[in-house]
RNA sequence: GGUCCAGUAACUCAGCGGUAGAGUAUCUGCCUUUUAAGCAGAGAGUCGAUGGUUCGAUCCCAUCCUGGAUCACCA
């Protein structure tokens, strides 16, 4: 720490310098006439060199030469060599150049032209500061290779990227690139959704009772009210009402919280979509969730064909869709369509698949499926025909008292989406609310909670709907190459330092 | 939670039973077209934390902290 101080120290002596100078390094005025990459685009102004521009940027490099410098800065958009001449900026003005670090915010006002070597510049003619750093950004040097930027030192330390995702971003250009990319996914999926006559709605995330998942939720209390409230484990319930109270399709974007385990693919936080439709059902879920990602494809990586840490993942349409029995006897030679009991538990007896106390035929058939089926679903795959026993919320497929309309999507080996037919019959709904209960009396904490509430704006009368959720950070991850929910969370939650 | 790996300067890393080393960054000097600028010199570290073994520990051992990988749990 001694040391970092001695770098700060010589920092704060500029700063005060600067001072002296009867300069303010922190001044709220600005102007800028480009953004770098506009400057960069406009070719012509280099060559004509007669007009001035102002840019602004923070100082990314430095090569000093006595009485000259050379200097990259970079804004939003781009990175740019300036050129300072005491010279031409004045003996005053080269001063505070001199007192200038990496990481200081400067304006350069002055005139584009192409040095000797043939690169693209800004000739100073004023230099200000406008904001001074005062602890040294870890520096990334890079140098061009056959037209390839090769890095050198990069900032790499995963911990610290994360717990300082603002020296991430600014020195880790992919990193940028991948929130740049998640933001275009999601708008991309309001345009979608917008276009397709879906409501963007907003549903409490504080909430009296949780619901709509099997989660543990995050507790928290309401001083004024003196009631516990929960963070949200899912939108589902509160879009199913406003399903009740007419609008006929609608869709939320937002965080849900679960306070379980954390790995690649889960973060106590995580973004959500849900939907509804009213008047439709599991196989307009289907339709949907196609159109939806093959056109966000389309749209972030020009193809419905995508490569992900070299595996080419295609969205065309029709993506395969198989019942999950299916698929386990596909993989394993197990046929547990049949839902007999003890026979499926003997098979995951002998396979090592732990019997929760509680478990029945269904609970054991989607273990066995995550166990041999799920890891193997690397093009996307509609898995569908689940289990009742573990769908509270879905409709009963008619024909087999077993299964319930419903799919999960998978690709490359993970759960990206769940959706139903949707339960709109408020005594069944009540009588499946009621088995969660005796599970969780018989200590399931995941189990579903009863909501009143709920099954009473079902008792109104619901619609036939359709209704999807959609993990958004792992689609994100998809389409960035990114192996790690974290990489994906601007701010990833960590245990503090 | 189990197992394995990592933690050394601001950053990226080497190293080792005898209390530390490089490059970059920083500082000083030289330098008016450089671009991983260059040349010469300097400063900078509780070697993740705490105990133990030892004459002596950054190194060996134990525990803990933080992160990662993997398995388990979990949607």
């Amino acid at each position: 720490m001694q040391n970092e101080n001695q770098l700060i120290g010589v920092r704060k002596l500029k700063l005060k310098k600067l001072i002296d100078l009867g300069v303010n390094p922190y001044p709220g005025k600005n102007k800028r006439t480009y953004y770098i990459k506009k400057l960069r685009d406009n070719q012509d102004i280099f060559i004509e060199n007669s007009q001035k521009v102002i840019i602004n940027g923070r100082l990314k490099a430095m090569r000093r030469q006595g009485k000259i410098g050379f200097a990259n800065i970079s804004d939003d958009s781009g990175n740019i060599q300036i050129f300072v001449k005491r010279d031409l900026v004045g003996e005053d003005n080269y001063e505070i150049f001199k007192l200038l670090d990496l990481g200081d915010f400067v304006q350069i006002e002055g005139i584009c032209f192409v040095t000797q070597k043939g690169e693209y510049s800004v000739k100073a003619d004023v230099v200000t500061i406008l904001g001074k750093n005062l602890k040294p950004l870890p520096i990334v040097k890079e140098k061009k290779v056959d037209g390839k930027i090769e890095r050198y030192d990069v900032f790499s330390d995963i911990e610290l990227r994360f717990r300082k995702r603002y020296l991430d971003l600014l020195l880790n250009p992919d990193v940028k690139n991948t929130f740049v990319i998640r933001a275009k996914i999601i708008t991309e999926m309001r345009n979608f959704l917008d276009k397709n006559g879906f409501l963007e709605v907003e549903t409490p995330t504080l909430q009296p009772l949780y619901g709509g998942a099997n989660a543990r939720p995050f507790t928290t209390h309401h001083n004024t009210l003196d009631i516990p409230l929960y963070l949200r484990i899912a939108t589902e319930l509160y879009l199913k009402r406003l399903i009740v109270g007419g609008f006929e399709r609608v869709y939320e974007i937002g965080k849900n919280f679960r306070n379980e385990g954390m790995d690649k693919t889960h973060n106590p936080e995580f973004t959500l979509l849900e939907l509804y439709q009213a008047f439709t059902d599991l196989d307009g879920m289907i339709s949907l969730t196609e159109n939806m990602i093959s056109e966000i494809a389309k749209k972030i990586s020009g193809s419905e064909i995508i490569d992900f840490q070299g595996e080419k993942i295609s969205f065309q349409k029709p993506w395969s869709k198989a019942s999950m029995t299916d698929l386990i006897k596909e993989k394993t030679g197990f046929d547990a369509s049949d839902f007999n009991f003890e026979k499926i538990k003997a098979f995951c007896k002998d396979n090592d698949i732990e019997i929760a106390p509680n478990a029945g035929a269904g609970k054991l058939i989607t273990e066995i499926f995550d166990r041999f089926v799920e890891p193997t679903l690397i093009q996307p795959t509609f898995v569908i025909d689940f289990p009742k026993e573990v769908s509270p919320l879905a409709k009963d497929k008619p024909g087999n008292p077993n299964l319930v309309e419903r799919f999960e999507l998978f690709i490359n080996g993970n759960e990206y989406g769940n959706a139903f037919t949707e339960l709109n019959d408020p005594i069944e709904q009540r009588r499946r609310l009621d088995a969660q209960a005796k599970l969780r009396e018989l200590g399931d904490v995941e189990a579903n909670v009863v909501d009143e509430d709920f099954i009473e704006a079902l008792e109104y009368g619901m619609p036939p709907t359709g209704g999807l959720g959609l993990g958004i950070d792992r689609l994100v991850m998809l389409f960035t190459g990114n192996t790690s929910i974290k990489e994906v969370i601007l701010f990833p939650t960590m245990r503090p330092e």
